[in-house]
DNA sequence: TACGGGTACAAGCGTTGGTTGTGGCCAACG
DNA sequence: CGTTGGCCACAACCAACGCTTGTACCCGTA
């Protein structure tokens, strides 16, 4: 099917006559006839009834009427979205699942005219890269650069501390626990498949590791959350750490628990950053939002990297 | 632009190299590089980096990927609309902004996984032959055929009874009145633009007028409802009559009233129609859905025409 | 009965979009 | 370090699509 074709169809439907259709289109009334019989015969329906005085809908087109406008409308805003100059305020985060998702969901809803598109880049310095190109607009990344200082043309803000929570199966060890400290976990499996090197999250826990003596296993390609799920659920020597914000699709019937961390409770810090010279209205507004949103997170009896971005 | 190419653009997204997607798509890996250059080409932007292992997404492209997948989606349920055999649910109603459009997104919440087209027919003698082709599942409509009872094969229920309501600006001279009879309204200029003959809402009116002796012009074009509501908000001898159930975008500062109509209150019947040997899947979760959620309306003290279908 | 306004059909033709064939690039491997 | 394998891009060719021009047909109206 081709938008050209539906665009006809929506035009001669608005016209309620093919020959001014064409006009508008700035093609032959010839044209428009062909294309509505085309987009007809692809269909298998009659679209139109042809009177000597114009065409209007059948009850078909007249079904078809919202499908097409709305085919229209997401069509201009995937044009849009990769538009230079005036395009959606892109922003990257390090996951669809973070708590990030959560804070733009909110802000969608605050600021519905606001267009928005997420990424998911590979690193803070790919995020970095993009900021600086202007590819996107925001990102919101926990890190620097291990040990290094953001550059100067860099600003940021600290958004959002989530903490993370022990997602356990039912016949495991800890199952019953109300509340379980970093020290009580070493020594237990906890598995994290699809970490990849390079990324913040697997320095994230590489330092949670060194610091705290776990045992993470970080092995075996990731087969999505469900998989993840199953496997927790079924094997009682596994847990896995979690967004505790995350609000996922919770599978039934699988007695899953999860279980807070304390003594320290492992904090993943969102930080929103941006390039200093970016002239995107939507940016400011979002700064804006997250300033009014973000409540200031109590730091004590938490741990985070310390390559951290300072609040 | 031509959803093919979106086609490819995605299966070459998920397949992370054009010869895959080619394979999958059923096409030489040439022609999947053109069309892909030719979207390029069009959005003004590079979607992909070539490698020598397949291609991946640039940032562009990552913006661009859930807008295509939606445009997808749209598509397919646009073609759905009119596929015959197991198409959407297929609804009829006298208007969109009528109570009966409330009842269906009801129904929607209740069911969304039921799939939803609404059309909007003349009257009900094309509803009903309509019903009788197939062409629609059913039809929210007040009244059989003038003087005539239904068809045999046509069964109803009664659904809803809307109650009008006085529209009127804050000069009118009823502006301050908690409720008016209809026998008030005797000798006011009652504005009902867009009635066209033939409809059952003009039969309604029509059958208004001859019993309690209103004066309703039906003159004029209907210019859409806020040219409605700003000649009503600032003509002080105008008003007009409006579903009382009807949720529209209240347009601010206009200073407009309802004003409840009692002895008796003027009420529109609506009941559902369908054909008795409908197969459609939905139709009988709608009746069941409609028949638990409408509460009995207490016929005291209002009026229907006395063409309407029977409870 | 002619006229005007509308649509559909036919013929001609340029352009689009597919295929085959080929070359270039890069990583992996002997 | 050269060869191989896998992948993408470019070129040439060709069929088919889609637009234009010209024309016929239909129907309400003067």
């Amino acid at each position: 099917m081709d938008l050209d074709t539906v665009r006809t169809f929506v035009a001669a439907s608005d016209a309620g006559q093919f020959q001014e259709a064409a006009a508008e289109l700035a093609v032959t009334q010839q044209a428009v006839s062909k294309r509505i019989a085309a987009l007809e015969r692809n269909l298998g329906v009659r679209l139109f009834t042809r009177t000597p005085r114009g065409a209007e809908l059948t009850i078909d087109g007249q079904a078809f009427l919202p499908h097409a406008r709305e085919l229209l409308r997401v069509a201009e805003r995937a044009v849009a979205s990769v538009r230079t100059g005036s395009r959606p305020l892109r922003v990257d985060m390090i996951a669809s699942r973070s708590a990030a998702s959560g804070l733009m969901r909110a802000f969608h809803r605050a600021q519905p005219e606001i267009d928005l598109d997420v990424v998911l880049l590979f690193n803070i310095e790919t995020a970095l890269a993009a900021l600086r190109s202007g590819a996107i607009d925001a990102s919101f990344r926990a890190v620097a650069m291990p040990g290094r200082p953001l550059p100067d043309d860099i600003e940021s803000v600290r958004v959002l501390d989530e903490p993370l929570q022990l997602l356990i199966g039912p016949a495991h060890a800890l199952a019953s626990a109300r509340s379980v400290t970093l020290t009580q976990l070493a020594g237990h499996r906890i598995w994290m498949p699809g970490l990849v090197p390079g990324t913040e999250w697997a320095a994230y826990y590489d330092d949670l590791v060194a610091e705290f003596g776990l045992t993470i296993e970080a092995t075996g390609p990731n087969f999505g959350s469900d998989a993840l799920l199953d496997t927790i659920a079924d094997t009682p020597a596994l847990a896995t750490f979690m967004g505790g914000q995350t609000r996922l699709v919770w599978p039934a019937g699988h007695g899953l628990r999860r279980i807070p961390v304390t003594d320290p409770t492992p904090v993943y810090p969102h930080s929103l950053l941006w390039h200093r010279d970016n002239p995107h209205p939507g940016l400011a507004t979002l700064r804006a939002h997250l300033a009014a949103a973000a409540a200031d997170p109590d730091a004590a009896g938490t741990w985070t990297p310390d390559w951290a971005i300072p609040r």
